[in-house]
DNA sequence: CTTGACTCTAGAGTTAACTCTAGGGTTTAC
DNA sequence: GTAAACCCTAGAGTTAACTCTAGAGTCAAG
């Protein structure tokens, strides 16, 4: 019945840009669709969940890559679980030393910050003695990375 | 006296590559060094420093466009705390949304990853009924988003 | 028929921060 | 006086995930 939609229509329905649809398609994510007589991609709605689901793995972090073997995975139906769970696995310690790196890093930040601030207010008035943290920057013994 | 060093000396001392330094110069970030006869750049001890601060700004999260203002900054030894107080700021409420972001994801992956691991144990010998994640993932209704 | 909107392919451009290569010259030590 | 180790420039390559372009063909409406 429905001879299958276009790859503009398919892209305005996900949100993506047409460039992006075809840029899948090189990378095995989407199945190359039938073709109109005229050479057009005629997509079906199982393409425009398969772009709903790539959408949904990048907001996980997943890169393209791994969101081919997941679409794989999904698609063969085969039992799944256990690459899945150690892609899961990966991705989540990936993330919790991302997460703990940022936060040295808002420490350090922040105290900086604090020396900024403290600098400004001594000097209300006052001729500045120039900032600390460039200052810091500029020492030439590098002890701020040790604890 | 001393003459100055040459590039690889320089980039041994500072634990980077030469191609990193003259790529530094390019961008502006450390200065035209004299040369030699022979058209070898010559640097000074004040190089050796400013490679070093630029690793430490960028260990603290700076883009080499910032660094180049920093370093800017340090040798006009103008005041420079308002420019750089503004800059840490910025930096500071990037780093913490990016904290909050990969906590949310973190949430997620664990909740993935849970699930993954219940119907792993439920199908113990027992014929899988497929992976959760999957299942979420391919799902047309596109609710997780939502809190 | 003739617009005008749409689509096709192949390939270049984007961003950051390097990294590497090719095809030369220079220094220094033996 | 020559070989090893070094350095020079200009420019290409790397990574991820697109984004855009040029030049050409297709399709629906009027
Ligand atoms: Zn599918
Ligand atoms: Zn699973
Ligand atoms: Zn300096
Ligand atoms: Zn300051």
């Amino acid at each position: 019945m429905s001879a299958g939609v276009r790859i503009g229509q398919l892209a305005r329905n996900a949100g993506v840009g047409i460039h992006a649809i075809r840029f899948y398609e090189r990378r095995g994510l989407l199945r190359r669709p039938p073709r109109s007589e005229g050479g057009y991609r005629l997509f079906d709605p199982d393409d425009a969940r398969d772009l709903k689901f790539i959408r949904k793995a990048q907001s996980l972090g997943f890169s393209l890559a791994e969101i081919r073997e997941l679409l794989i995975l999904e698609r063969t139906s085969a039992p799944g679980c256990v690459h899945v769970r150690d892609l899961l696995r990966r991705k989540l310690s990936d993330v919790r030393s991302k997460i703990e790196e940022l936060k040295a890093l808002e420490a350090q930040l922040a105290s900086g910050l604090r020396k900024c601030q403290r600098e400004l207010n001594r000097s209300r008035g006052q001729p500045e003695k120039g900032c600390p943290v460039l200052k810091e920057l500029a020492d030439a013994k590098e002890s701020e990375d040790s604890k």
